[in-house]
DNA sequence: TATACGATCTACAGCAACTGTAGGTTCAAG
DNA sequence: CTTGAACCTACAGTTGCTGTAGATCGTATA
């Protein structure tokens, strides 16, 4: 048993996360020490390593709710597993495409620009008028 | 002279955003008729369009602030501009390359896996293990 | 055992950049 | 003059946390 300082500590993750991953119902309402201060175990542990490691690959914490969901039934099929990181990494490649179209974009009105004046400034003349641009680039980044 | 609704159609923005943007004050209050509905002529109009475009291109909008304020002196020098667009191409390069390394593992793992049962899913391995890992990636995607 | 002090507690505010809602008012066409 | 779409303000909600304040707890040391 250790407390919500050590579990941060253990899993690179700030205290402060742990009761909102809590609150969210992403975490379960650990065991208390008379005082009150959460007590966790290794079933805690790693949950929360689980949860961590598929914050770094991207997933949203709705998608995470579904996997951990998923892998409580040991013994059905992993297509909804497969979906889900599929699905993830269909996100991901759509990020990349849009990514790679601002990469171009930008640095074609780098190196345009030679001038010295801000009134004669390329970068700020593609800014003002899209015409300059190669591609579309519809919605605002997310 | 137009409403808000028009200038939001003509550049493709909510009604709500323009607010927000001038409650920011990223935008400037604008006359208002006699029964206090907003009215904007083409400078607003140049002015959200560029706003627009420069979020499109990805650029925060404390970036666009900046720009916003640097274009209102066109005899000085266009560095800054140039700098701020720098900024924002090395940001995308980092975004796309944390994304590229995810990918990787998203794919690897997606392929790897020929489980039919949850309990043998490789998916839910590597989540449970970065071990099965090829990069690091720290931090939770921004 | 007493004390000190770091860790933990709750509750709430704030970040970015919007989006959506409720309840009321105004504008412009017919 | 009526009607209904568009507008108004104000505020809550989104995602995934992070930071703060003020109070309490736990434990190492004297
Ligand atoms: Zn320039
Ligand atoms: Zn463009
Ligand atoms: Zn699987
Ligand atoms: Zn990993």
């Amino acid at each position: 048993m250790f407390s919500i300082g050590t579990l941060a500590k253990r899993t690179g993750t700030k205290v402060q996360t742990i009761r909102y991953y809590e609150q969210i119902g992403l975490m379960p309402e650990p065991g208390r020490t008379d005082g009150g201060q959460r007590r966790y175990g290794d079933v805690e542990l790693d949950r929360l390593s689980f949860i961590r490691h598929s914050r770094q690959l991207g997933f949203s914490l709705g998608a995470i709710r579904e996997l951990l969901d998923l892998s409580d039934s040991p013994e059905r099929s992993c297509a909804q597993v497969d979906a889900v990181a599929q699905k993830q990494l269909r996100e991901v490649e759509a990020r990349i495409a849009r990514l790679e179209a601002l990469r171009v974009e930008l640095r074609r009105m780098i190196s345009e620009c030679n001038a010295e004046r801000v009134a004669d400034c390329r970068i700020l003349e593609v800014l003002r008028d899209h015409e300059g641009c190669l591609s579309d680039h519809q919605q605002p980044t997310p």
